[in-house]
DNA sequence: CATGAATGAGGCTTCATTCAT
DNA sequence: CATGAATGAAGCCTCATTCAT
């Protein structure tokens, strides 16, 4: 279109379309063509923001990184100290988890998707981030484990595990395709799921 | 090289390898002549038993869904009836679904990594099987309610969900990554947290 | 940057900056980009100064044309009319044209190494020139012939060839790569080989 | 043209048509369309042969490092023992190199030019083939010098300056653009030239 | 005058697919 | 059946040139 944007302006805008054509068509089947279909620009502009392909990439996992980063930055401001309101903190914690996916869907396909395959480093830097997290709520539950709220024999390793697992799934599987996911509904189920599993009051198996 | 097979016999020599190359490389950025390589056959061959990259992919989820089937089929098998058995019946399904994946590490990197990426039907396809378990479980879930074994709040496709999500991503991260996953330990760890969560007995948050 | 200069001072500056360019990577390896680095100046100014990339390779071609004209016009102003001074006047001769190149080197670098694959029109620009030069030392070659001083075997052609031949590869394979080349010492060994090639005295093979 | 040939006749056939552009255009400006239209193949057929346009390139300097080796080896051959012989030895010499250089005008092209400046090892290359020849004639040099045939102020490093630029040049401007270039001629110049300069006899300048 | 963002033709390279042997 | 040389569409990237500010 020939406009003249300024730097940063033009950037973004490349970026905003790199993420849209990574989300709909996966790293490896985009083209660059694609890419500058998308943001409306020509194929050397591509070339004045990006050395390459990989390089836009790099650019839109450094876009995740550094939303990634507040939500771990906002998830570690959340204390369970008052253990009246362990339960609703929890809710907001995974209400809050689902909305950031749910507000950034295409960065989530990409990567969830295909991310670690692509930029190897990317899982490492995620990592660092989100082990303050883990670490963060393993304090928490040793803590509860201490104080008899929560049982000694729980993992906390296999907890985050299954804490990232269901994240990534019920992303990718229900908020991602539907239009209007109910969040709420699925981090009322997780969270009563997480404190009792699914057996009934004076029972077990 | 030049040997002679029988039609199945080479058609599988290819699959196979096509299920390395595609594991290793994802399905993008692995050849035709990586697959040749791997199967140690001429170029010409390969268009012998499949029409294009995107028919051996094809064959490999083929080969995929086979297994799947009778791991399907194995489950359904499975009788929840005996009340005193429930926790060891669950046990040993867990531990089976984690035992097929570990035998087909490649397998499932592929089909978790990319396979709804390349062929869309694909997940239709496992649905289509699993929905067959999944109404196992939802049936089994339903009833162990009406016992009273089983929370009456807990949402059966939500509990399908977290299997399905602790499932795929213990696979990709734990066993695929791991030469010998303790796949007991996570049974344990996966079945106690499904039974009671990880409150302690007396509490509730 | 962003300096305001004469028409003509800002013209030259790119020539300067263009002959450092082109003589360093050669014209096809050269870059717009490379040259407006050189000099300082933004891209668009340069096509204010210049219509193409081959107009400024015209222009450095111009700025040797002029400085070899004034050489050769030097050159002409020499006199082998008195015999005694025959040799002493030579050697000057060969000292001139090394000093002129080596006062040049990466002008020579241009010319000797791609003017001609570039600029076809140069190279009859320049024999033009350098005609007058050749028939000038034809004529004394012939009158020296008549006089007895010179084999009147000697075809002045082959001469002129002889002479640029190891001008040519002096300076590119001595001259220019060497900081302090010892043109008097070249110009001797010339002048000595020229005059009586390499048989001693008394000899004929 | 579809045509399928042995493994050495495609990639000689392919040297062949590059050697060909290469001498017409110069590397920087031939293109791999243009290689692949003189030898008449597919596009992809030239990169089953070679990985890059540099790499054609250096196929190219073999072929020529491999002529070159011959030649020198034969010069090697050559021996300058009986002082009767020397004019005629020396004269057969010069011939050989120009004929040499006739028979390979377009390699010749390519080496003159550009060679040293696209592989930068093709120099040495050469030049320790070379240097064997210039070892050898400095030898016969230094030998005529004691026996007192030849000047004892003659530089040897210099006299080979001399024949490497004077035979470039000669190539480059005399043989190359000739269909029928006179090399006797050129030869019996040359040799009278190199034994006794211009200066007719019983004279000094 | 000077600037530098934008352009797009053109070059290099890959690789799925075909087909003559 | 098996082979592997040949093909050419399609992708990535560069850079000379233009033009709005």
């Amino acid at each position: 279109m020939g406009t003249i944007l300024s730097k940063e302006l033009r950037k973004g805008q490349l970026v905003d379309a790199a993420i849209k054509v990574f989300a709909a068509k996966g790293y490896r089947s985009a083209s660059i063509a694609d890419i500058i279909e998308a943001a409306g620009v020509a194929r050397g502009t591509f070339y004045l923001y990006f050395g390459s392909k990989l390089d836009v990439f790099h650019a839109v996992m450094d876009r995740y990184v550094e939303l990634f980063k507040e939500r771990v930055q906002s998830e570690l401001g959340r204390s369970y100290n008052n253990p009246l309101r362990v339960r609703s903190t929890m809710r907001e914690s995974v209400l809050d988890w689902l909305r950031f996916y749910s507000r950034n869907k295409d960065l989530a396909k990409i990567v969830f998707r295909e991310a670690t395959a692509i930029e190897p480093d990317y899982e490492q830097r995620c990592y660092g981030l989100l082990e303050e997290c883990f670490q963060h709520w393993r304090e928490t539950v040793v803590k509860f484990q201490k104080i008899g709220f929560v049982r000694t024999d729980v993992d906390p390793g296999f907890l985050n595990m299954v804490f990232s697992g269901v994240l990534i799934h019920v992303v990718l599987h229900y908020v991602i395709p539907n239009p209007n996911p109910d969040l709420e509904m699925i981090a009322d189920q997780w969270i009563s799921f997480v404190e009792s599993g699914v057996k009934a009051r004076g029972w077990h198996f």
